[in-house]
RNA sequence: GGAGGGGUGCCCGAGUGGUUAAAGGGGACGGACUGUAAAUCCGUUGGCUACGCCUACGUUGGUUCGAAACCAACCCCCUCCA
């Protein structure tokens, strides 16, 4: 990671004190941006999913951040970009998605993040805009003439991101190609749309960003900036956000409050520190307190990130209640209302029931979660495949508890 | 368009006629130890109405008592050439 400039702007000496800085293009120029004057940047992500996972997050945080000291950030979603179908990543084409498809994903996407940031028509409220507004409307020819000119292809193969495709033998279809060339001309409509010059993006998309800021150069004949931040790994090495249930989502829908409180109270030791400056708005001192504890009390700092965190992304009410029911989940050892809770018709076998409570994924798994020793009903391990749960297995509240290991309880319900 | 190489389970990757539901590794899940952490060790890792049955090695068809393996056609990917 490049050493941080030391910065003037209350906006970048944040950033960087949170961990959030990478890597800018023209760091003095850009400070002095920032230090007299509102500045308008972006951030693109793609519409491909209903939900944004926490591997953005980073990015969000930066939005947040830029309208926390006062500037306009635009969140720009790649309605066109997808609606091409962006091959990268798998090695298998991507099911193009309908525009519907692309349009509720962006709603919903939009809805999963409404209390990161606030949208309206404020001087720093942020704005959503689709690049399928001047993407879909592209004519071939007059492209090319206009901004295709302006891409050498013997720069383009040097890219990191083609290098490496290239060099592990990976498929590299020309749309991907083209990739680029797209996003740096996102990057000069938004600013004759809103007057951006700022680009921020995780720092694997630098390669993207500069090209943007040369087209802006050429076509408009204005310096345009980029900055990024680091790709976050846990302090193990893995890459952040992926769990036993797969991605950590940030719908609610896909993920809820609960769980999520509980993918930051599993934090590593050596990350808590780390993900409070990123991730929460903490004061810097108390967060400094709170990772120099030891041992077992550094579970208390894990708690208030989680319960920090999660208030960011679904609110403070969302984020007590899933402390609240992790506290008496784990602590009491209750059967604390707010855990996942599924409804079931009794009597059913154990196998039926903890495949319905998504604590397996077929019988076959259930069967083998019990040969291990590792399906609970009511906190007692499970030894009979063949169990036939009834009435008798509800307590006072008439619920029962099904549990796959020490961290996954869900509630059932009979119907 | 031509020549060559290749498509195996969640991923990577062995396997060139039977003992292969498929070595090994990674990941994941469970157990032990802990602090709902990391590291370590152990177990599990296609499905089912389960000592048996079904489905699986790009697709379809064929050879064979028997195929992921052999043959044919097709689809897709890579490399080089034009």
């Amino acid at each position: 990671m490049p050493a941080a400039p030391q910065f003037q702007s209350e906006f970048l000496r944040t950033f960087v004190e949170r961990g959030a800085y990478y890597d800018c293009s023209g760091p003095a120029e850009l400070d002095g941006l920032f230090a007299k004057e509102r500045v308008t940047a972006y951030i693109g992500f793609d519409c491909t999913a209903d939900s944004l996972h926490v591997g953005s997050l980073v990015q969000l945080m930066t939005l947040r951040r830029l309208q926390q000291a006062g500037h306009k950030p635009i969140l720009l979603m790649g309605g066109g970009t997808t609606k091409a179908g962006d091959p990268s990543g798998k090695d298998e084409t991507r099911q193009l998605l309908t525009n519907e498809q692309i349009e509720a994903n962006k709603q919903s996407i939009l809805s999963g993040i409404r209390h990161l940031l606030k949208f309206g028509d404020g001087p720093s409220d942020a704005i959503l805009v689709d690049n399928a507004q001047w993407l879909d409307k592209l004519e071939w020819i007059p492209f090319l003439r206009e901004v295709g000119r302006h891409f050498s292809v013997n720069r383009m193969l040097s890219m990191e991101s083609v290098k490496l495709r290239l060099d592990r033998e990976q498929p590299l279809s020309f749309l991907e190609f083209n990739y680029s060339i797209m996003q740096a001309y996102d990057f000069v409509e938004l600013y004759k749309r809103y007057g951006c010059r700022v680009q921020s993006s995780g720092s694997d998309q630098w390669g993207n960003v500069v090209s943007g800021i040369d087209l802006g150069h050429r076509l408009v004949g204005t310096q345009f900036y980029g900055l990024t931040t680091p790709l976050i790994t846990t302090a193990s090495g893995a890459k952040m956000g992926k769990t036993a249930a797969g991605a950590v989502w940030l719908n609610a829908g896909r993920v809820s409050p609960y769980d999520y409180w509980q993918f930051w109270r599993n934090t590593e030791d050596g990350d808590v520190g780390r993900f409070l400056r990123l991730f929460t708005d903490m004061p810097l001192a108390e967060i400094k307190r709170l990772e120099s504890l030891q041992g077992a009390e550094l579970n208390d700092a894990k708690k208030i990130l989680a319960t920090a965190a999660t208030a960011i992304l679904h609110g403070s009410e969302a984020a007590d209640k899933a402390a609240d029911t992790a506290r008496r989940a784990f602590e009491d050892g209750a059967m604390a209302e707010g855990l996942p809770t599924i409804t079931a018709k009794l009597p059913d076998g154990i196998l039926n029931l903890a495949v319905a409570a998504g604590l397996a994924a077929s019988n076959s798994e259930a069967r083998k979660l019990i040969t291990n020793n590792g399906l609970k009903l009511n906190d007692a391990a499970v030894s009979d495949p063949k169990l036939m749960v009834d009435a008798s297995a509800l307590n006072a509240d008439g619920v029962l508890k099904l549990s796959s290991g020490k961290k996954k309880h869900v509630l059932v319900k009979p119907a």
